[in-house]
DNA sequence: CAGCTCATGTAAAAGCCTTTTACATGAGCT
DNA sequence: AGCTCATGTAAAAGGCTTTTACATGAGCTG
């Protein structure tokens, strides 16, 4: 079937056009299917018709493919997690729990993505670009732990804004790592990944004094005070 | 330099003799220095002094190797857990404190076993030997849970231990991941990854109503109370 | 102890991947 | 039309993986 390779050279010349973007693409798609590990160099030129050595002249080796599509990823994370927290609307503690649930989404929707940013084992500290990525990513995380420990109760220690989001962090990243994705995510649990994450951070927040009802209805901050739910624990009515 | 195969066939014998064993150890040292990705079967073969071929006969092939670590992996961990736990001496909350710390030491101190069961992306789900020695390492955590539930203070409603053991699972391997691994370790922080998930699992045994002092003198267990410590936040006095 | 057998090693080869080098094409500018 | 340079190709060197046929010798058996 060598007459394929010479098919696709006619319908598109010589040169490709748009390689270095279809490498990208290509190798997307074959991280999702075979994990970081398994994504070869070859693959994507074949898949993207040409030659072997093509991709180098778009990418220094194997390892740069593989951390651009790290700093896409992590710029689309940043993107979601933007989307989610909303600047806190419409109040704090829901908006809060949209960028958790933002999170598990991402890991379950990228998970090619989600693969180079956090299971690749690119070097990220030698990378200044793609660190900065990640940076800013959690950025938004600490944003909106920071808005969080300001409406802190006041009879209560005001909890440092990083240590939170770093905690935040850490919950989101375990449940995602270890439950939402691949052969992880078919393990048996008592509730999804999502209510888990959940019923974590409401304990989480309780335990620093937030008052968390079932749906907690905003610090108070704008004032809106709803009728308080009923008074169960974050992890459901027993029935 | 080939003198030197002969050499050490020749102080060997044609036998290696315990094959397997050294390209274990072999196959741990250069997943530790490289990453689990980066390791190579020949690579374990040579440094075990046979041909790229031998390790044929004591594994399917590479991934049945990494297997066997990841199993092993599993069992030590168990083992390191049990000793952490022990039996919830000498109070229950001091225990699985240690759990955690463990979880973190481990991670930290076994980066091979580490990368072998949690980061080369094994599908451990379709071996059941594997998968049952997770299950029973994650066993240790779900029975510290238990005995902590069966502690919740009697004004709150009883917290599912499984769903307890899950978050505090959750909350480890992510502090674990993200801040005591690799280059994520080099990450600057205001605190030490152990002191961080020490802050997050108070917190969260807070928010589920137990009591945490500073250092909490048992929930009263063996009746053996204490003078309460300082009240300050799991996070520490400010000075 | 001779002889057998089978687990354990080796050599060689096929196939794939990575990466480099020299050469080919043709898109865009003058 | 002619040049130039970015972008592709072919070919080759060097590695890794895995299989196959063959070699060795450790341990049993009589």
């Amino acid at each position: 079937m060598s007459w394929r390779k010479e098919q696709r050279r006619a319908e598109r010349g010589y040169h490709h056009g748009n390689l270095k973007e279809a490498l990208l693409q290509a190798a997307l798609g074959l991280i999702a299917e075979k994990g970081a590990a398994g994504f070869t160099f070859a693959d994507a030129a074949r898949m993207a018709g040409v030659s072997p050595a093509a991709p180098y002249r778009h990418f220094r080796d194997r390892d740069e493919l593989l951390a651009s599509i790290a700093q896409r990823g992590f710029e689309q994370f940043e993107a979601r997690l933007t989307g989610a927290w909303d600047d806190g609307r419409p109040d704090t503690v829901t908006a809060f729990e949209r960028v958790g649930k933002a999170y598990l989404a991402f890991a379950r929707e990228e998970p090619a993505f989600y693969s180079a940013m956090f299971e690749s084992g690119l070097p990220v500290d030698l990378n200044p670009t793609l660190q900065a990525a990640g940076e800013r990513a959690f950025g938004i995380i600490r944003a909106a732990a920071e808005r969080l420990a300001a409406l802190a109760p006041p009879g209560m220690p005001r909890p440092p804004a990083m240590m939170m989001a770093l905690h935040i962090w850490s919950m989101s990243h375990g449940v995602a790592s270890l439950f939402a994705r691949g052969d992880a995510a078919r393990r048996k649990l008592p509730m999804s990944a999502e209510d888990l994450l959940e019923a974590q951070v409401l304990i989480y927040l309780r335990g620093l004094g937030f008052p968390t009802d079932r749906r907690p209805s905003a610090q108070n901050e704008q004032g809106d005070r709803k009728p308080a739910g009923q008074p169960a624990g974050p992890w459901g009515t027993p029935k």
